[in-house]
DNA sequence: TTGAAAGCGCTACCAG
DNA sequence: CTGGTAGCGCTTTCAA
């Protein structure tokens, strides 16, 4: 229906062929009479022609086009980082196709088959399992890979970047004592039933604390970390908060998500402590109600577009060949350093 | 370099076009021996054969592919929609390229013009302006398209989704009456230089809290009406809260973003105002932390999720010739009524 | 400076 | 039951 190729040149006066090479006159390699050119522009106009990229593509062979997978979009942490792959895909003339997994391994199978099909030019992935089969389809057709955030051991060779873990807790802790906390205390997610990668995360994160206590001549505590979820009723978790301030009496702490230090302002204005003159906090996400907040919160900023848009680079970089198809990258993370821990 | 069908059936000792119906075996219509069948399908596996969708659209002529635009995607609210649209999408074997517009007309503008040259399926889309000319590009290639939120008089017929906005400041304000207050407020954003988008849903809202407070017997004022932004110093905003407060003396807010409400605490804190004895508050958009306030934050809530597989369902629709290519929807939001307004 | 024709990988018509 | 062949819309080689 849409107009084609031979409408345009049958409309100039001319053959497909002139009319391909006027319309993507790149420099006048070919030299096509500057008249022509404009005879077959105006056509093309006319006729409101638009080629179509899947000929073109059978052509090519490149379609300008990658993929996004991952658990689902609608969280920020995800969304940012798509956003970040978007910004720099649109800079080097690609789009992005993204698809949920839901963290299911069937459903990740099916939309890397459907991938495969569309011949993407590349893939950033947030594996469900690392070790899924269907993971080979990738490799196998040359698809340019770049995962991130599950790491675990793999035989395959792969391009893999995600946050410093270790550091995402080791710098709030120091900036805490560097601030004169000497009993800081951390907030982590309920332990049990987390999955694999996350508690390797988790792992990383209580190894980032231990160490910045270390550098700070403090003494780790076990008993001074302290367990909340998501779940759990408002009085439930107000009630183990006040248990476990009373009991430790922290003067310091980094909960390892904001919402926990939201969780926990019942129980800290219960007990009359003030932030941050008698308890100094730091969370993490830098979610986007931080600033709003009284005192404004002090959190971990992990810069998530910024790792969106390095892993698109790399990808780039892949497709066109001038990057490897494995190595491992880290990116720090930085403190948005805020009143609640003045 | 990926295996193709010809190769396929060279391994299956067969011809292109037998191989092809095996494999797309649509219940046998076309009889093909069983024998043959597996033959080719072992064939196919052993190569790991993915059929190129590109060059079988070209046959065919349908993508499965449909576009997403809108303003940006790090923002939950549009993440929401996205994955609604996504989540309905992959039930209709379709899969959704995004894009964020920035709500710059002329990216709006490339992008528009790259799908089309994709020849997609649909479209759903946040226009940046209703009246910019490159969407005529979209009716003159008959790609079905879906508009969303950005609502203004257009001389073009086209297909409109969007939340019901007078209804989401009257569900909250009735219900504030209802709960026994007499003298409800109503924080908005400061209305220098909004877009006409917005203001137009601005207007919308405050004809919902007109109407809430007719239904209920209750005075509209103008001066109830308090204006919060993003931008202004906390020390400003408290300020200027405070001021309302005393002056206004509200028994009742509705706040049209829950970030507003955050926004005010400081002095709603400062003047020993407490929520809900001496104030009932209803935030709007129900944002991921509204359960974990304390008192917990009542909310209204905008089924974006809900919208996005909407928009994607009526554009299966159209794309399929069951649904006309104009009409309006509204969806009309509902309240989560919590703590904050008991 | 221009054009005929081959072919990218697939489907589907028609003939065996 | 099976296969030759045309052609989807485009690019590109080669010849004029």
């Amino acid at each position: 229906m849409p107009a084609k190729l031979s409408d345009v040149a049958r409309l100039a006066g001319i053959s497909k062929t002139t009319a391909s090479f006027a319309l993507n006159d790149e420099g006048g390699t070919r030299g096509i009479s500057p008249d022509t050119v404009m005879r077959v522009k105006a056509a093309a106009r006319q006729l409101g022609y638009v080629p179509n990229q899947a000929s073109r593509f059978l052509r090519k062979g490149r379609q300008h086009l990658v993929g996004f997978l991952a658990p689902n979009i609608n969280d920020s942490f995800y969304a940012s980082i798509a956003q970040g792959i978007e910004t720099a895909a649109e800079k080097h003339g690609y789009q992005v196709l993204f698809g949920s997994t839901f963290s299911n391994i069937e459903r990740e199978r099916r939309y890397i088959e459907s991938l495969v099909a569309r011949r993407i030019d590349g893939l950033v992935i947030l594996p469900t399992d690392i070790k899924a089969h269907h993971l080979d389809l990738l490799h196998h057709h040359h698809v340019p890979t770049v995962m991130f955030r599950r790491r675990a051991v793999s035989r395959r060779k792969c391009k893999f970047m995600t946050f410093d873990d270790v550091e995402s807790a080791r710098l709030p802790v120091a900036h805490l004592a560097a601030r004169g906390c000497r009993n800081i205390g951390l907030v982590v997610e309920t332990q049990l039933a987390l999955p694999e990668w996350l508690s390797i995360i988790l792992d990383a994160r209580i190894d980032g604390y231990r160490r910045a206590l270390r550098d700070a001549g403090l003494r780790f505590r076990r008993d001074n970390i302290l367990e909340i979820g998501y779940s759990g009723s408002e009085k439930h978790v107000t009630a183990t908060v006040e248990k476990y301030l009373n009991s430790r009496k922290p003067d310091g702490l980094f909960a390892i998500e904001d919402l926990y230090y939201l969780r926990m302002k019942n129980a800290l204005d219960r007990l009359g402590l003030r932030v941050p003159q008698d308890i100094k906090v730091v969370g993490c996400d830098n979610s986007y109600y931080c600033p709003y907040l009284s005192p404004p919160l002090s959190s971990v900023v992990f810069p998530q577009e910024e790792l969106g848009r390095m892993m698109m680079e790399e990808l780039e970089g892949m497709i066109g060949g001038s990057r490897g198809p494995s190595g491992e990258i880290l990116l720090p993370p930085t403190l948005a350093a805020r009143q609640s821990s003045k």
